[in-house]
DNA sequence: GGCTTATTCGAACGTTCGTTCGAGCCGAGT
DNA sequence: ACTCGGCTCGAACGAACGTTCGAATAAGCC
């Protein structure tokens, strides 16, 4: 808090006039960030049918925000479920309308392909690939959102759709 | 400190008779783990020519050591490079070690089987995967080391290996 | 038994943290 | 001119933190 009355040029007690507390805070910018990044993949997903594309759309637009806000987000990951009963919930919801849309995304792409693979595990290695780019991704030498968007949808889409040919000796898996 | 008093049964003051801060036992934690990790990687990998199997087997270590020590690797994961320079740059060492075996096996993987892709990100999105497993692993719904890592080898085999086929209108990339 | 050395601990120190309080400032309304 | 409500702040409070210190205990050796 005090090195937010610092950045911000308010007093401490100034910040406490208008955030009653550091949690609550801290689940505004959570509510903010996470209800921004849904909304806006809403309005890109709109009009486009095409399942590879669409689950390319969802990469897109979480890496932007990612990298956009990336000092942001490096907190937030490393603020997840710290919030108390209250507050936690709501953006729990959030956070779950997200995930679920991913399945979505993914029960389509499975429908529509013959697909098989475990939705759940997939969804959360993509979430785990895109989420770790905070940790190593550097401006100055890594290339931009949508050039990585393009290299993490190659293999996320290759992997599920081609994933179980790669085992030896195996057949498809249930 | 007071948190490892309580749970070791010593008092907080006799902790630093062994431990001369808190960074420096922190430092002594990471740096057993992640020797481990590196050590028991090198121990399997011995003998294994095929250059899927050792990327499988690379998955498999990965996440048998993060899953059976999931309270630590959450901890861990939380806490990096957070030390300072003479105990960080250790540690980097070691991580760093792990990084280049692991991009020794991709390279080995792409040159036997004449593959174009971005190592560098594939790693990383590798690591996004497998590390990300903390924030979600839940032992009791969801299955053992063994089956995730053979979800996620077909996930990321299968992408490195077809995932460039799956663009629209788009020649292979560079 | 005495003496030395290793181990353990309660109590405290100084700092940082989240939060609160009371007093001051300032512009709008009467 | 006076007041009132919104706004801002310095200063402090109590708790938690990493760390230290001196004394108490235990263990080994003569």
């Amino acid at each position: 808090m005090r090195d937010l009355s610092r950045a911000s040029g308010m007093s401490l007690a100034g910040l406490y006039y208008y955030f009653e507390s550091k949690e609550r805070l801290l689940f505004l910018i959570q509510r903010h960030t996470f209800s921004t990044i849904v909304q806006r993949l809403k309005g890109r997903l709109e009009g486009v049918i095409d399942h590879e594309e669409r689950i390319r759309i969802f990469i897109l637009n979480h890496l932007e925000y990612f990298l956009a806000n990336q000092q942001a987000m490096k907190v937030l990951s490393h603020e997840a479920d710290v919030l108390k009963n209250g507050f936690g919930s709501e953006v729990a919801a959030i956070k779950r309308e997200y995930y679920r849309i991913c399945v979505g995304l993914l029960e389509d792409l499975k429908r529509a392909q013959g697909l098989e693979f475990a939705t759940r595990i997939a969804v959360l290695s993509l979430f785990g690939m895109m989420n770790w780019i905070y940790t190593w991704h550097n401006p100055r030498v890594d290339a931009d959102a949508e050039h990585l968007a393009g290299e993490m949808g190659d293999i996320f889409l290759g992997g599920v759709i081609n994933g179980n040919k790669n085992r030896e000796k195996t057949p498809a898996r249930k």
